[in-house]
DNA sequence: CTCTAATGGTTAGAGCTCTAACTGTCAAAG
DNA sequence: CTTTGACAGTTAGAGCTCTAACCATTAGAG
């Protein structure tokens, strides 16, 4: 039958990923920074000393945008980077304590958020979205992280 | 058991989110215009005279937006906005035959590339996606259309 | 050892998005 | 009929993203 489907799976994803990112952008506000360098502030501190290139990639973003991103965040002193001793073309970030305080919780609210977005499904619907969108995923470029 | 999941939910719908963009700038590229316009000539061909507080709406994004988007696409004469005779203050746009001659197909190319994307699920498998994040975004602000 | 190709980053230019402030128009109250 | 508030849209300023062009450094081939 495939009756027209007003609003289309993809159609559902966008608007999800969207309110995510909304919500998010609540809680960071206040810190007067923005979702992208909230992310990329979280994962330096997870993981210190991470190159740009890494962070292009798990940010699913370019080197380019990766470098002007940064130098915002080091102007504003919550993230310092130093040259690769062994490899000089490569830079490695580092958050700053400014930084990490800054970001502080911002994984958790995250955390949160993806809660509340979720929160119409019970485990056994989460775990079967999870399980169907994973097989989706499988078959697309680029991993998540 | 809630072992830490080492991709959440939300990971997946933002990465799927990410692929239908990109899929759908590889065909767009060609015509030299962006993903946003694409959609939003596209919107006008299918809604002639919409006004742009609705285009703002239905995009999610804000009236400035599309304020500026329009004024790129009046531009290139791909759209054009006229006053509204029985209120001024609403512009109504549309396509111009150009711009309708430029997004021909877009319509049809973005199912295709929802197809690729959602290729690995059989119907079933759809239809219990669709239905699981109806259940999610029947929570959420903001109607997608 | 040298030449070439690959690699990590940066810059410039343009488009999109947002917020905040502002214009002009319409509508409703008094 | 005026005043006041809601409403449609615009502009300015700043951040993010992308592509294309470009540097510097490193690795590999010969």
């Amino acid at each position: 039958m495939d009756a027209p489907r007003l609003t289309t799976i993809l159609d559902l994803v966008r608007w999800i990923g969207w309110a995510q990112r909304k919500a998010g952008e609540d809680w960071i506000r206040s810190r007067e920074i923005t979702m992208e360098q909230g992310f990329a502030l979280g994962y330096l501190v997870q993981n210190p000393g991470a190159i740009q290139r890494d962070l292009a990639e798990i940010t699913r973003t370019s080197p380019a945008s990766v470098s002007s991103l940064l130098q915002g965040l080091e102007r504003r002193g919550l993230v310092e980077r130093r040259a690769d001793s062994a490899d000089v073309r490569s830079k490695r970030a580092y958050a700053t304590p400014t930084g990490a305080e800054l970001i502080a919780g911002f994984e958790a609210a995250m955390t949160a958020v993806d809660d509340t977005i979720l929160a119409p499904l019970d485990q056994t619907e989460r775990a079967t979205l999870h399980a169907l969108l994973t097989k989706v995923t499988a078959e697309l470029p680029q991993p998540t992280r």
